[in-house]
DNA sequence: TTGTAGGCGTTATCAC
DNA sequence: GTGATAACGCCTACAA
């Protein structure tokens, strides 16, 4: 019967019973039920994807390539938004665990310790666990040492308030970069991924007694916000304070004057991560984990400190 | 036996029974699976949205506002990106009506015509379908009112390549303000929702030899390509060309000059929607439509037109 | 109050 | 090359 449907009748039914049945299933409207066949044969063919803020604008990008990647191989990804709360993480990973999906990718702040499913974490490493992350390392030694090339010695960091380990391994390399460099190590501030709350953070670091010169910025958003504050104070970027941001979002460059940043590619994170999930569900060897590249996109954000006024003044 | 984890124990059970049950359930690890449940029940308590674009910021928002009550509801919500390719469309439809979601919210450009689904139609309003939408007519009637007020004649509409209904509205509608004030009707190019197409495009608007005043851009990001078409060619915004751009997109306060543009709100589309499909579902008489408020946010990117020269020039 | 059985729509196996 | 049948796990009606 349903041979036919599912691509097996090769050789074992005849062309004729074949186009008959295929006519019968067209005229009926026939579509096979997606629970019944999940139930039988404990597979869906849909894997979940669970982000914390599906309103951050890199995610977009992520869900894009997973889902892309998805689609040539016959997949789904279904994304759940967790906004940022980890009782709802843990009960959509529970929710997501009766059936509907085979398999998981967890952008996330902790993805739940390992239980025998099939997951990939992205962005963050736990032991033990396949993983897809950027190499943040290189990306922030990569923002750094720019800034310190320009000649930048006070560098505030504006952080992200989420504990994610891909903030904690920008705010480890800065430091060492920094005192490596026999550098005060420590202007920080934290700020949600939000303009205001940004902005804030920002006005906090730049109405330091000693201003910091630049301003590195776990994030594009957060750069915004260090636009917003050195506006309210009427201070020119980057005459009088750099930025640098990163991810490199597409906003990015249409800011005034464009963000210098550390680009990463989230289309491609998203298509690696599936990449890796599809071979884990298929049984087959799949590496601990990858890195992926991040580089430097200078624009006009970054200057030397304290550029010398205009000689008419 | 599994009438106690479905809550349907009262006065079937003793409570002695039910603990024993409970507890059972609890060291076994005991999870109910979903596709049997799917199957024998006829529902997922799933709906599905399909998007035209995961990519651009707004859908985020909307999407946060539709999780957020479904969760409210014990309802999940599953997204699909179509990736703006018609024919991805039409196979999520299909592939989605196969089982795994009991209703849908399409917030695409043509949701399939009606097939007894659950399904309400986000910013389109197509003839017998239930829809949720935004007031875009009063939304373009602030935006070019407030320019017409300003002085502005000759004004450029930065339109979406893409036919959706929404966009279709914005332009009617402007048209019909515009000849009804007896100015010059259509001046206007299309472009993706991508910067750096649509400052190929406004740079098209900004080069013609009797220059538009003003732009009117049916998006804000949209409204970012006119800002880089007018740094590229030196002109100052609003002091050469009053911009204004449509959704209130977070970045938009950013910009520099800050934006003027119509804000609309996302979450509460999302909310809403997914409120009048769970209606819908529940074979509740649902309001054939329901339509959002629009409204003009003043911020410094416009102005009257050709201001003049400093005196001191 | 508790136990049992049937069926939801598939797919896969096995006998014809 | 084809048709019958069992089983996936759950829910619910009905019998004990």
């Amino acid at each position: 019967m349903s041979l036919v449907l599912s691509g097996k009748s090769a050789g074992r039914v005849s062309a004729r019973t074949e186009g008959a049945v295929r006519r019968a299933a067209q005229e009926l409207g026939y579509r096979p039920n997606a629970a019944a066949r999940a139930l039988r044969t404990g597979a869906t063919r849909t894997v979940g994807m669970v982000v914390t803020d599906v309103t951050h604008p890199f995610f977009g990008l992520v869900l894009r390539g997973a889902q892309l990647a998805a689609w040539r191989t016959g997949y789904a990804v279904a994304l759940v938004d967790v906004a940022n709360d980890p009782d709802r993480e843990l009960a959509s990973f529970e929710a997501l665990r009766a059936g509907p999906v085979d398999g998981f990718l967890f952008f996330t702040l902790e993805p739940p310790a390992h239980t025998g499913e099939h997951v990939v974490a992205i962005e963050v490493e736990p032991p033990g666990m396949t993983f897809v992350r950027f190499d943040v390392d290189r990306g922030t030694e990569l923002a750094i040492r720019h800034l310190m090339d320009l000649g930048h010695e006070r560098i505030g960091h504006l952080a992200s308030v989420l504990e994610g380990e891909t903030f904690q391994r920008r705010r480890a390399r800065m430091r060492e970069l920094l005192v490596a460099a026999g550098h005060d190590g420590e202007i920080c501030e934290t700020a949600a991924f939000d303009y205001d709350d940004a902005a804030r953070a920002a006005g906090l670091l730049l109405d330091r007694p000693q201003r910091p010169t630049a301003l590195f910025c776990d994030d594009d958003v957060l750069a915004g916000g260090a636009y917003l504050a050195a506006r309210e104070r009427g201070l020119r970027i980057p005459a009088d304070v750099s930025v640098v941001g990163f991810d490199d979002l597409p906003f990015a460059k249409v800011f005034d004057p464009p963000l210098t940043t550390i680009a990463i590619d989230g289309g491609q994170l998203g298509e690696i991560a599936f990449a890796v999930l599809a071979a884990l569900m298929a049984g087959e060897p799949a590496p601990p984990g990858r890195i992926l590249g991040a580089e430097l996109v200078l624009r006009e954000s970054t200057a030397p400190p304290y550029l010398p006024a205009p000689a008419a003044l």
